[in-house]
DNA sequence: GATGAATGAGTATTCATTCAT
DNA sequence: AATGAATGAATACTCATTCAT
């Protein structure tokens, strides 16, 4: 059972522990069968916690779903922000950007299947990661005079891409060759030749944050 | 509310009237709360029918889901079949097929709703549409010398393209913008260059089963 | 599938045809899943006709499994007649009806099985079978001036042993062990010595009836 | 309205009191209508709960059928082992022990019926009180050199026997007639002559298990 | 803050029965 | 006689939510 959340609220006062037990639960009960399908009960049962305890935390099964997605996308931008700070050409933080958090999703299976079940319901162009690709996004426009409008639509594109990864990886296991294409294509939607956007996904393979990754 | 299906059957037997029924109702049901969120004594009241009768024509919601997919797609498929007969261009038939696949599809508004809750069920990607498509990919990559491999984690890739479209023109409206500009990002994901894929674009525009469909 | 009954009706008209198909048919839905548990619905569709014929025949499923029950016991009731004629022994007369009965019955698995579920259901004592029986108790008690009062309650108690060793038999398969067991137990409550309805027993093993059912 | 498992549970906490509740309750339902005709909402009415507060203590009917039966079986249990201590002679246990308990369960008119329609369905024999009556047979076998063997189908035999005693009293109300009778039976079906069987029984008749019953 | 028993609306599903064809 | 589509009452079961302790 995943302990990553509650792990990190050690420290904390007892409702935040709690809280956060109750996200660790959800990921696994939301990735075993579903948001739609997964029940409150079921998941403060599992939680070893008490059926009412919950809506002392959340309103509702919606605001949890809420509140794990949040969590988990707010985790992966972490950990990208810390190693992507050298970085300054657009392009590259994109591909490294993209197959980075592709590769801490489906390290951490669950969170991957959260995500993907999350996006089926709501955009989640808005969330924090997209806001830094959006960046990263027009950073790389400017600098590599790409032939792309940064909209929201631009971002809705390139996230179901993403998810359409994600998705084949859930079936099949964690696969760099899966990652690999889908970086290509991503950089083929913003104007790259198939040659130049092979390369950039070949270097960006050499990343600390990819190829790390790759190995451990 | 809509009656396309109940108007197919119109001279068949009650039974297939009434099923059909079902399906046009179901379609309605689904496109405004989701499939999920549909109940069958829903779609059986505003059906004015029975809640048993439900059960004389369906298994489940679940049959129910796929053989209303199952239908919106053939009759898609149906139209487009009639009409790209002539074209023997694969990169044309791609690109023809998609807009158009879209076009109906937003046309009838519910029709795109539905495909998009399905979608988000089980891959579509199986489905009479997408076979037509990869055979048309093929034809294209041979034709074109296209640097691509066509596999399932292709159509993947161009199948939530389309659903991104689809998405956006739900939330605002048909636009021949938004197809034009996802039927630029496919070709663009096929190895054409930004330029290559305008045009192709351009000239798919001209194409009765495009701007026919525009212009009704 | 059974066809005994529709068999039996071959010469007649639609109507009885008709019916005892139907009649055939309920005894494997009895006998598979219980009276209680089967539908009309299933029987009819088993039986290759409509939902509504069931009606023209039955007024509902009670009506149904009574006569399902009284054409099985009919039916072995015809069988111990013809061959018990030259019996005029009361004692041996009731052993051989008895252990008789239950081989016909076992040995048409099906049989056995709606009987005891219609049991349960309904007192079996008040068939043509258990007035043979009471017959010959009474010839029985007055030839070998048995300590018994001959009553609907002895009547019960037998029939009760009896199919406790149907049940038995329906679980474990066909045993002539049971069978002699169980008799020795109806001579016991007649008030035989255990010695005395040994003996009883195994001579009525000699029997046609009995021995060539356990042969054949 | 039976309040006995109820009135047990006064000092416990409420989730017993709720549970004997519903004991109570379904013991006159399925007394009344029998256990499949019985509804949980007709019972979680009646008792007036709410229809989701049952399945907050039975996982559904079957569970409380089996509940109920075994609550029964149990206390009648725990009554006989009380007051037949002193006695140490297997035949006699035997006796008085099925005297009592069909007295009891009849005397608790809705305990009668509910046993009654719950044998129908499963066997009752490895229930406690027939866990012991094997021990009083293996003793009475053993003194008194019975011409019997001990095992399940003499259990089922005499199971049965006792049930079509309970049958005939629901319908006629308590007779000690009726019970003495199939006393005497179950004796003869264990190699007793009907006078030995009479006198035992004759005997048994003065236990105050027995005899104080039929006053009270 | 946590508990957990109780609630009751909501949903799926079955099935005897009717009746027009 | 048979058909079979339609009915709708009946039932089981789930689950978000409340609230007194």
């Amino acid at each position: 059972m995943s302990d990553y959340f509650r792990t990190l609220a050690l420290g904390q006062n007892k409702r935040a522990r709690t809280r956060n037990l109750l996200i660790d639960t959800a990921i696994d009960v939301f990735s075993d069968k579903g948001i739609e399908a997964a029940s409150v009960q079921e998941i403060t049962m599992i939680a070893g916690l008490a059926n009412g305890t919950f809506y002392n935390h959340f309103k509702d099964k919606e605001e949890l779903a809420g509140s794990v997605s949040r969590a988990i996308v707010l985790e992966i931008a972490k950990r990208l922000a810390e190693q992507m700070q050298g970085l300054d050409r657009g392009v590259t933080r994109v591909t490294v950007a993209s197959w980075a958090f592709l590769r801490i999703a489906v390290a951490n299976g669950n969170w991957a299947r959260v995500l993907a079940y999350q996006f089926q319901r709501r955009p989640v162009t808005n969330t924090i990661v997209f806001q830094y690709m959006r960046a990263d996004l027009e950073l790389a426009a400017k600098q590599s005079k790409l032939d792309i409008e940064v909209d929201d639509f631009l971002l809705e594109q390139l996230a179901s891409l993403m998810m359409a990864a994600l998705h084949r990886q859930l079936e099949q296991g964690e696969q760099s060759a899966v990652m690999h294409r889908v970086c290509e294509s991503m950089l083929r939607l913003l104007g790259l030749t198939p040659a130049q956007a092979k390369r950039e996904v070949d270097n960006a393979q050499q990343h600390p944050l990819v190829s790390r990754v790759v190995s451990d």
